[in-house]
DNA sequence: TATTGTTATACTCTATAACTATA
DNA sequence: TATAGTTATAGAGTATAACAATA
C-alpha cells in the first residue's frame, strides 16, 4: 500500500497469467487518493501554492471567519494560521480586518486577487479529475458517484454531520 | 471543491428538500481522497511518523536503494533525502550502507525497528479504509473495486505502465 | 479569570547552490 | 568531465509556551 502499485499476491508461476486482475477495494481507494492528492498539490502548484494555502483560500470563497474558526476548520493550532495568514497577506491574498462583535478578534477575508488566483486552481484541478474519469462511459460515472456518496454519506453519519444539509433549515 | 463538504446547486427554496441528492463524481473522487489521505496521517502520527516518512519507510520494504533512487521514487531533490535519512537513522528506523558496485553510491535499508513500525502502521491504514468501506455491501464494493481499477489502469496506460506486471517476465 | 491573537522558539520538509569523493 | 552524496542556507508549515489585549 502507501507507496507500490503493485498488488501484494504472487501468483503462481506455472499458471499462465490469469485473464483479468483486480484491485481489492482497500488498495483502489488507497491509490486513487494518492493520485488525486498528488493532481491538487501539481496545479496548486503552478500557482505558487501549498496545499494548505489552497485550502485557506477554498475556506474562504464562503465565509470571513476569525483566526480562531480558521483554526478549527483547518485543524491547525492558531499559531499556526498567524503565519499561514501572514503569508497569504504579504502575498495580497487576504486581508485581515477588525470585528464589530469582539475587539480581540481578527477576521480573514480574501482578496479579488485571492479570489481570482483560487477559482483558477480549483478550475484546473476539476478538470483534472474529471480527465481522470474520462474512461469511464457515463452510466459508469454515475454508479461511481453513487457508491461514491454512500460512503461519504456515512462517515458523515458517523460524526454526526450532514454531508447534504439546507433541508428545512433557516 | 477542496475544503466544503456542500454541494455547488443551491435548491429551490419553494420546493421540498428532493428524495435523494448525490455528490458529482468530481466533488466524491476529491472528498474521499482527503479523507483517506487524513486518515493515513493521522495513523502514521500515531508513530510519530509523517507522511514521507511513512513513504519512505514504505518503499524499502520492497528493495534496498541508493540515496539516488530514493529522490527519484519519492520525487524529491537527494538533497532532501539526505534530511529524510538522517532523521529516520537517527530514530534507527533505517541504515545507511556502502554499495558494492559503486563507491559514491550509499544504499538505505530498513532495520528491524523500522519494518516493525511501517508494518504496524500499514495494518492500521488498511483497518481504517476498510472501515470506511464497510457500509457497502459485499457486492457494491465489488462494484467499487472493478470501477477504481479501470480508472487506474486507464491512467497507468496513458504514462506508458502496465497496473499489473509480473505477466511472464522473471 | 478566560479567550483571542501574536511572538519566540524549535523541528520537519523542501529546494538551490556549492562542495567532496569517486567514476 | 560527470555523477553520488553531503553541507550550507533559506523558506514553508507545524507545534508548544509565554505574552498582550479584551471579555
Amino acid at each position: 500500500m502507501v507507496a507500490s502499485a503493485s498488488p501484494a499476491s504472487s501468483p503462481d508461476p506455472r499458471e499462465p497469467p490469469p485473464p483479468a486482475r483486480e484491485l481489492s477495494p482497500v488498495d483502489g481507494l488507497a491509490q486513487l487518493s494518492f493520485l488525486v492528492h498528488g493532481l491538487l498539490e501539481r496545479r496548486a502548484a503552478e500557482h505558487e501554492l501549498s496545499i494548505t494555502q489552497t485550502r485557506l483560500l477554498a475556506i474562504l470563497r464562503d465565509r470571513t471567519p476569525t483566526m480562531n474558526e480558521l483554526a478549527r476548520v483547518l485543524g491547525l493550532d492558531k499559531s499556526s494560521v498567524t503565519g499561514l495568514v501572514d503569508r497569504a497577506e504579504r502575498r495580497g491574498l487576504v486581508a485581515r480586518g477588525p470585528s464589530a462583535a469582539d475587539r480581540r478578534a481578527v477576521l480573514v477575508a480574501l482578496t479579488d486577487a485571492g479570489r481570482a488566483l483560487v477559482a483558477a486552481a480549483a478550475a484546473r484541478f476539476e478538470e483534472d479529475v474529471a480527465a481522470l474519469l474520462d474512461p469511464l462511459p457515463a452510466s459508469e460515472r454515475d454508479e461511481l458517484a453513487r457508491l461514491l456518496t454512500r460512503l461519504l454519506v456515512a462517515r458523515a453519519a458517523e460524526q454526526g454531520l450532514d454531508l447534504f444539509p439546507s433541508s428545512g433549515r433557516p
